[in-house]
DNA sequence: GTAACAATGACGGCGCGTAACCGTGT
DNA sequence: CACACGGTTACGCGCCGTCATTGTTA
């Protein structure tokens, strides 16, 4: 004795909406049996075995198409692999999920800021870093804010092979002490993990910088830059490289786009 | 001298598409500075400010709404928030990732059958499995499909609270042996990780089973059964509790839907 | 006659990509 | 006149949930 089914008697069996089933219809995934004259959906036993299938295959990770694939070519060959597809897919999004974690990560401590400013200069160590420099090269490029939006560009890109970024901001180089003009000649950075690689890197070798807090609009940064240099000056030390300003994402504090806190960073070594 | 900027400038600048931006405009996310008579976007530098944040907390997993968030209120305190619950949301998308890899992991190991299936008796061991259990009461089940659709429903349940099933299929009362009509009062099974909790588990705590491989109709499982009930009375073993037949995905393998493979376990003691 | 069931159809949610089609500035 | 650049629809994707409306059966 075969029974028949309507449509709402499986919601109801299955726990699922009518809508399921006619959506499962309508894509071709699970037909009726048959369709009466006054077009209800009739379902055999048959029909009811598949769903069960249907439900558990997409309960562990199979979309519409692989659940398909499977009912196409029941061979062992095939079902594993549209299981090996699943899985790769699975890998996929875990890597991805785990670079969004260890970003957001970072960008927790870098905005972590009333416990990182500080007042006066000091001197700090940092560990070798990597970093990707964007070059302003003052032609085709008008100003900073076109500048951050290749910096933007290229970080998008990084994002996109899945290398996290650490820490941005901006770099000068130390080379435009006598015109006391850095910020005009602005290039941006950021690094990365010493393990990723990437096209245009270059590493800080560096080890002791002459730090100190900034917050403020970025148009005096000079003045701060300057205000470091000089004492560096007075201990006599002496400018091992370019100047580095660390803001990452401080802007999200800011309305105004000038605003910016961070940290100057002017590699140093000792004068004996 | 503040610059302006046309919507293909932009898309260019950061290599997206204007349509992003229309959307962007749409949703609120980013305005235009103003729209001019001819009805053209016209965007100013604070706007690719707040359009550099949007793309990288993009790239770190906000969503339109958590960057929303982030505009309206750019306190220390709501911003942790907004990353704090992007971190939870990427917590739970990683927690359902892993149970699916190790349900399909489960199902891979089951499909491999080709592996498995022997011919002859034989007496292997199992540890403590923890099962659930839907019965079939004869009442408002009407016959195996019916109540296979109740386990799918019970599994979809465990399925949605990450319970990773091991394997399912059917369980007989040891007690039909006069009828010899085992799988007319079939119930239905699946295991559980050991140290998961669900409401309905009891464990099967046997040690031993007489198994057999079988494959075909499963109408004709009976004479399986039996079979299996001979041997384990001439070796002089007593029957320890119910009868399982373990299926798992096999029906993947068949479009009928009485056609399964699967392994035939008794519990069994030794006489002495 | 009145439910309780069928059916179809459309909107929504996410975040745009990818057209189509049309007006505008140079 | 052409062409590059604006504009506004609208469909599509994935998987249905959730109406709304209307016809059918018990």
């Amino acid at each position: 004795m075969k029974r028949e089914y309507l449509i709402n008697e499986i919601a109801k069996l299955f726990n699922i909406t009518k809508r399921t089933l006619q959506y499962y219809d309508k894509i071709d995934l699970l037909k009726p049996a048959l369709i009466k004259e006054n077009g209800y959906r009739v379902y055999g036993e048959d029909e009811l075995t598949q769903l069960i299938e249907i439900l558990i295959l997409k309960n562990i990770g199979l979309n519409s198409r692989d659940i398909k694939s499977v009912f196409e070519e029941k061979t062992p060959k095939n079902i594993e692999n549209v299981l090996n597809g699943v899985d790769k897919r699975l890998d996929d999004e875990l890597r991805k999920i785990m670079f969004l974690k260890e970003n957001i990560k970072h960008v927790k401590k870098s905005l972590n800021y009333e416990n990182s400013s500080y007042d006066d200069i000091k001197i700090k160590t940092f560990e070798e870093r990597k970093i990707v420099k964007i070059k302003n090269s003052g032609e085709d490029i008008n100003n900073i804010i076109e500048m951050m939006a290749l910096g933007t560009q290229i970080l998008t890109e990084t994002i996109e092979n899945q290398i996290p970024f650490i820490e941005f901001g901006f770099i000068f180089h130390k080379d435009n002490k006598i015109s006391n003009n850095y910020t005009k000649y602005a290039n941006y950075f950021y690094t990365i993990p010493k393990n990723y690689k990437h096209n245009h890197t270059t590493t800080l070798t560096n080890i002791f910088y002459a730090c100190s807090w900034f917050e403020g609009d970025l148009n005096e940064l000079d003045k701060e830059i300057i205000k470091v240099l000089d004492w560096i000056d007075k201990k006599n030390y002496t400018i091992e490289g370019d100047i580095i300003f660390s803001e990452s994402f401080s802007s999200l504090y800011y309305d105004d786009a000038c605003m910016a806190n961070g940290e100057l960073q002017i590699p140093i070594k000792q004068s004996y």
